[in-house]
DNA sequence: TCAAAAGTGTTTGCTATACACCCATGA
DNA sequence: TCATGGGTGTATAGCAAACACTTTTGA
């Protein structure tokens, strides 16, 4: 018994995990990515993408290390979200996790399950199941960080690939905060924030005028405005 | 040695604390509460009042109780700031610290030491002593959140007691924001937020006019303006 | 030539800023 | 009566919002 348990501490500790709520832009609207547990509790429900802290490894690297071995993403922006750690949130132990916000760009290459979970897919946010834990509530916190993070950050920029048109950022923003917003204001702002240039080069994308191709002025970074 | 070790576990832990960086106005200039530490590691320093998780407390209790315990305050608006747990952080063992953002309003009663904080004392934010662990970069977090609130929510209002003059809440945003800023315009601004009301009594202090006292329409909790 | 998205300026209203004097009180 | 902070309005500038037509391409 002693031999199973053999990480002993004068005081209980709690368990330390992340959970990394990633949001992309697919078909028009707004996705979340969830794996299916493929272990108890809650096994065979859906949840976020995470797991337990390893004990010499950094918060971030824990919650980019989780989302690679159970979906396959890599390389995406990562920022802390909150921490979790109501008592009885985990019914095995106590859990204190450390949510995490991730954005992932249009185009990425889909996703594949691994590791602990039996299966990983993108959801629209307006059709989740129901999930497992109190990753409800996770969720509900990062859509609101990221949508309050909208107008004094480049966040949004993080959805798109390294080329976009002005077209394809406008409907990023468009998508999240769920309302039309007029071209001729939405381009002046945005050429207007000095994050942006232009590569030169344009994309023919159907039956019409070919659209200028920008990019980030500083890709890596998001910065915050005025 | 099971015996003064006896919560065991499959797999490692880190411990988990909490840490409160408690700012207060004071003297016209901002403070902020630290406690020296009465034991190992860092036995004498100067750090954040805070301490570790108790396994079945929630971690806004604790950080209140630690605030509490170590300090005599309680009472204060809390948030929770950010997750710090950088690998080596702690040199006795693995601990992630969740850190919390406090805020005393003017006139609190002077803080004591207690519990296993050698001594408790306001420092002007100018001119701190030497911390331990990483309570420095956590300082600067919490100051970076506090001052990037101020101008969408109403946190500052947090610094002041029940009732206070239009004076008293605009020396605060000057002290934040360290920039005297214009008197008719922050009073306009300020009651056109819709978030204080007259109390219809008036403070003599000094030689010149009384002023009017003024409360919040919704004590105890912060809004987000516009 | 038609359909479909790209691209482009000006006017208007609102919000933020700049700015100076009288008021009520205690010493 | 003087010193001190309390209290008040208006004019201006800068930013945000409303709004319509021409361009370029593929079918």
């Amino acid at each position: 018994m002693s031999q199973a348990k053999p990480h002993c501490y004068t005081h209980p500790h709690p368990a330390v995990t992340t959970d990394i709520a990633v949001f992309a832009i697919r078909d028009d609207a707004l996705h979340l990515l969830l794996i299916r547990r493929g272990n108890p509790p809650f096994e065979g429900a859906w949840a976020l993408p995470g797991g337990f802290l390893d004990i010499d490894e950094d918060l971030e690297t824990c919650a980019a290390r989780e989302l690679a071995e159970e979906t396959g993403l890599s390389g995406l922006y990562l920022e802390q979200l909150c921490t979790f750690g109501a008592v009885g949130r985990d019914p095995r132990e106590r859990v204190i996790s450390v949510a995490y916000l991730a954005l992932a760009p249009a185009g990425e290459r889909s996703v594949q399950a691994g590791d602990d979970a039996a299966d990983a897919r993108w959801f629209r946010l307006d059709a989740l199941p129901a999930l497992a834990f109190d990753h409800a509530e996770i969720i509900a916190t990062a859509q609101r960080r990221l949508v309050g993070k909208l107008d004094y950050s480049t966040i949004a920029f993080q959805f798109l690939p390294e080329t976009f048109t002005l077209g394809e950022l406008q409907r990023v923003y468009e998508i999240l905060v769920d309302a039309e917003i007029d071209k001729r204001n939405f381009r002046k702002w945005a050429l207007a924030l000095e994050q942006i240039e232009a590569t030169g080069e344009t994309r023919r994308h159907g039956n019409h005028r070919p659209a200028r191709l920008y990019r980030l002025t500083d890709r890596e970074r998001v910065t915050y405005l005025k």
